[in-house]
RNA sequence: GCGAGGGUAGCUAAGCUUGGCUAAAAGUGCAGGACUUAAGAUUCUGUCCCUUAGGGGUUCGUGGGUUCAAAUCCCUCCCCUCGCACCA
């Protein structure tokens, strides 16, 4: 059995805890790092996909640690949102897949008869939050990280609610919120907003909210409202179509008398303000009428049709017989005296209504719409309106909608209606409708300090990878106004309007500061029932200006403390989280922060990684197909996950995880464990082979340095875990012994793969080296002292004299008994040199006709002066074992059977 | 549609910023050899095509261009992935 099994890990888990090594205090002298990833939400277990950007991230910390750094990783937990608040509440109701989920994920940390108990205290919200911190917590310490947990605090603590509604505040003052009118999504049955948790289905089919120009035509009596996303297309209309299934209300709109359906009425109430129901109406009076167009004011007349619903829209809908093929096939169904009207040209005739009319079916709804989708597709891309119509002749169909819509509301004519992009229902069966809150509270990132400030900041921050600094410049310019609060949710309550809360991105951007001091805050707290806004400001920004009469003795203390420890650690070194976050939460992050802070509390670096397939597909909680962590460090140990992670892809690219490729990695790792388990210290001079492997070794620890500075953690545990280990085997084979070879490198070696192998490294660092922890050792950054040259360059050599001689021997089928090579004499080197300087013209009349030779073979002709002689005679064992044939070497200046022995290039002659 | 990224050998995947050291790292798969009673593990060699002397030919989505020289720089086209908002 191989030593690395969760028994050992956990062994050095709770060493690093008991001893808390990753628990850094303030210490002016040394160098800090903070880096942050972002803090999990509390409402599940973490799965396999999630341990990719903590596992990057604590492989940095830890790297940052052995090279002199006083390292911060900290954590906490974020309990805001709703989907918290969803799954209680779904659990209540006795939702299958709901209990199924948490049941799996309960089970991951206890033992079977505990799962129920702990299940039905679910149903409370604040207990699915808290278990699964304590849970993640487990998650977490079993992966290794080395993160300072003395830190930990969650977004429903008090403290840092308070520190929320300061920041909130204080954005106020900055002239950062505002209110206005704001279409959501709505469940008139809850008289509440919904989110994509409270959806039937939200997450597999996205509902979003479209905007419609319901058109108002007007008859003596009333109007009627017909909604239409394609208002560029009112010139066209030949008539009006009501359900014939529906029913429908009059009501009072602005003042108006208007017609709509019973449910368009519903969400006209929701979305504007006096609507006022007036009566029911019999259908005869909205068909016996005849009604006015706008602008054009001509003269219709209203059908029934089976097609129209009365849910959708207004009820009503304009018919345009020339632009839609729906219309015009009810129009040829019911077979009424109507043209169609065509008001949009495009350039191939074959895509036009009436072409397309010919070709199909005019009695499948559903290949009609499929079809009028692809039409009005066509025409929004290429189409032109005709000459001859008021306001938008000549003008392309996009700019046209625009132009006519204003006009129509601004001429009284039509009015904004908001409608789902389908028909959705909330988890308990209620219809979901777009409701506009007349006082939603907003961020506003449009504004152009703001901006400017934001643009600044991310031109001298570092990105990981590059690119998407400019991804990051381009969502600063496009963010405007953000939605804060919602009506409902787990989180802290807006300090303006105590009706709302604020919402979960929002209350998570500036957070990493609390890091710095949380137990101080909590503190304060505690000693003053709530943290005043003046005790945060002078806590957190350079403000100074401290009323000190106001606070007691000991709350200035304790601030005194909390500032000094944000002065220190302050400013986020590396922020390391998935590329999702991008345009939402790091954008706010970057924009939060250059409103609040400054100077040397800006984050300096963001690293952005790529998600985990699992075996290809994307992981996600309703299909559960993502293992959690805890099942993989149980199944494989956490480091074999840690160094997949690290290894298996850049940071950009798609991870995928899948047994195949997790065994490959495991074999390799196990040859590495054995050769650690076998390991005994000899002492001894270093043979050939033996310093070539020490040499080669320094080569991939500078190769390894230089790779973790610039974050590329995957060519970085290339060289130092399969090269080196590679380099091993080549050093056996060649006559090295291993255990000489890895004696003179181990202290290095384990410090070097510490960051992505910790309880490994640590493990064996234990065994042959000494009792200190090899997490906190310092790593030898000078590995070029260690490199002798001439040793590789003649490693180099014999590599490619033996593929030479290979290559002659695979070419001519023979298998030699002795190998005569023959290396250049001193009088050749000093032609190769001449020749090499161009000065063709000096060279003996003797030796002429050696410079075309030397022309052809110029490329593997080398001057780096290495003695060729006497490093074939240092490997001839060698190299005669490898060939299984007999090495005999001299120095020539003649040709040997017409061949020139040049420098770098010998001559190679096989005998049988 | 707009914005971003990408197409490399059987597969996964590096290289591209700073053109030549690149027939192209590493891993995996496959073939053959060693070890073994055998299997596995380990290890060596090979793995685009041709080749009786270390050579030659054709390759990095497609088609052009720049250059003494292109996987790498510029342009055309084709295809794939992601984001486009109030959701953690």
């Amino acid at each position: 059995m191989l030593s690395m099994d969760q028994y050992t890990e956990k062994k050095w888990q709770e060493a690093w805890s008991k001893s808390k090594i990753f628990q850094p205090a303030l210490d002016k002298n040394k160098k800090k790092f903070l880096i942050t990833v972002p803090w999990p939400y509390t409402n599940g277990s973490l799965h396999v996909g999630h341990g990719r950007t903590y596992t990057l991230g604590d492989v940095i910390a830890r790297y940052k640690r052995i090279t002199g750094y006083n390292v911060l990783f900290p954590m906490g937990f974020h309990q805001s949102g709703t989907p918290i608040l969803a799954l209680a509440s779904r659990l209540r109701n006795g939702d299958v897949k709901a209990i199924s989920q948490l049941t799996r994920d309960i089970a991951t940390y206890e033992p079977e008869q505990n799962i129920q108990k702990i299940l039905k205290t679910m149903v409370e919200p604040k207990n699915i939050a808290d278990y699964f911190s304590d849970a993640t917590v487990k998650d977490f310490s079993s992966m290794g990280y080395s993160i300072d947990w003395s830190r930990r605090f969650t977004s429903a603590d008090d403290f840092y609610q308070d520190f929320v509604r300061w920041q909130f505040l204080k954005l106020q003052r900055l002239g950062m919120i505002r209110q206005e009118r704001y279409p959501i999504l709505f469940s008139p049955a809850e008289n509440n907003a919904v989110g994509e948790d409270d959806i039937s289905d939200g997450d597999i089919d996205k509902v979003s909210i479209e905007e419609f120009t319901a058109v108002k035509f007007r008859s003596e009596d009333f109007s009627l409202l017909a909604a239409s996303i394609r208002p560029e297309t009112i010139f066209g209309i030949t008539n009006l179509w009501i359900s014939s299934a529906g029913n429908y209300v009059l009501i009072d709109l602005d003042g108006d008398p208007v017609a709509v359906s019973t449910e368009a009425y519903t969400k006209l109430s929701y979305q504007r303000d006096g609507v006022k129901f007036i009566r029911e109406m019999e259908k005869r009076e909205i068909l016996d009428r005849e009604f006015y167009t706008p602008i054009e004011r001509l003269k219709i007349k209203v059908h029934e049709a089976d097609f129209v619903n009365p849910s959708n829209g207004s009820g009503i809908v304009y018919s345009v017989p020339g632009h839609s093929i729906i219309d015009y096939a009810e129009v040829i169904r019911q077979g009424l005296d109507i043209q169609p009207r065509v008001i949009i040209s495009i350039e191939n005739p074959a895509d036009t209504v009436l072409q397309r009319a010919h070709s199909i079916d005019l009695s499948n709804y559903g290949k009609l719409r499929d079809v009028n989708v692809e039409l009005y597709r066509t025409e929004y891309y290429g189409g032109i309106m005709v000459e001859g119509l008021p306001v938008i002749s000549g003008e392309p169909v996009a700019i046209a909608r625009e132009k006519i819509r204003e006009t129509l509301i601004e001429g009284g004519d039509a009015l904004i209606f908001y409608e789902t992009s389908r028909q959705a229902e909330t988890r308990t069966g209620d219809r979901v409708i777009v409701a506009v809150l007349k006082d939603q509270w907003f961020l506003d990132y449009s504004l152009e300090w703001l901006k400017t400030k934001a643009h600044e900041l991310v031109d001298r921050m570092q990105f990981v990878p590059d690119h998407y600094k400019s991804s990051m410049q381009e969502t600063i310019d496009w963010l405007k106004q953000r939605p804060c609060a919602r009506l409902r949710g787990l989180g802290t309550h807006l300090p303006m309007d105590e009706r709302w809360i604020i919402e979960s991105l929002s209350d998570s951007t500036i957070y990493p500061a609390v890091y710095t001091n949380s137990n101080y805050l909590r503190k304060i707290k505690d000693v003053a029932g709530e943290i005043d806004p003046g005790i945060l400001e002078y806590i957190f920004t350079d403000a100074s200006a401290l009323e000190k009469n106001r606070y007691s003795e000991e709350i200035l203390k304790l601030a005194n403390e909390a500032r000094k420890e944000m002065e220190y650690w302050y400013g986020v070194d590396v922020r390391l989280t998935s590329y999702p976050h991008l345009t939402n939460h790091l954008a706010f992050y970057i924009l939060n922060h250059v409103a609040i802070f400054s100077g040397s509390y800006l984050p300096s670096a963001l690293i952005i990684s790529g998600i985990i397939t699992a075996d290809g597909r994307k992981i996600s909680k309703s299909k559960g197909n993502g293992e959690s962590l805890m099942t993989v460090s149980r199944k494989y140990s956490a480091d074999i996950y840690r160094l997949y992670v690290a290894v298996g892809a850049d940071f950009s690219s798609t991870l995928d995880w899948n047994e195949a490729d997790v065994n490959a990695l495991k074999k390799r790792y196990d040859s590495f464990i054995q050769i650690l388990d076998n390991y005994r210290p000899i002492n001894g001079d270093l043979n050939g082979a033996e310093k070539w492997f020490v040499s080669s070794f320094y080569m991939h620890l500078k190769s390894y340095i230089e790779n973790m500075e610039k974050y590329n953690i995957r060519s970085a545990f290339v060289s130092i875990f399969y090269e080196v280990l590679n380099d091993l085997r080549r050093c056996e084979t060649r006559g090295g012994r291993t255990d000489l070879a890895i004696g003179k490198v181990m202290k290095d070696w384990l410090i070097a793969l510490s960051p992505a192998i910790p309880h490994t490294a640590e493990e064996y660092w234990h065994r042959h080296i000494g009792d200190s922890f090899v997490s906190i050792q310092q790593l030898n950054l000078q590995p070029e002292l260690s490199i002798d040259t001439v040793v590789i360059e003649e490693d180099n050599y014999v590599q490619k004299l033996i593929s030479d001689i290979r290559s002659i021997m695979a070419v001519t089928k023979i298998t030699p008994k002795t190998v005569e090579i023959y290396t250049s004499g001193k009088e050749t080197a000093e032609l190769a040199r001449t020749l090499t300087g161009g000065d063709y013209g000096k060279v003996d009349k003797a030796r002429r006709f050696m410079i075309q030779d030397f022309t052809r073979n110029r490329k593997s002709i080398s001057l780096n002066g290495l003695e060729e002689y006497a490093a074939i005679e240092a490997n001839k064992s060698f190299i005669e074992s490898i060939l299984g044939a007999k090495i005999e070497v001299r120095r020539v200046d003649d040709p040997v059977n017409g061949k020139i022995a040049w420098p770098g290039r010998p001559v190679i002659v096989l005998n049988k």
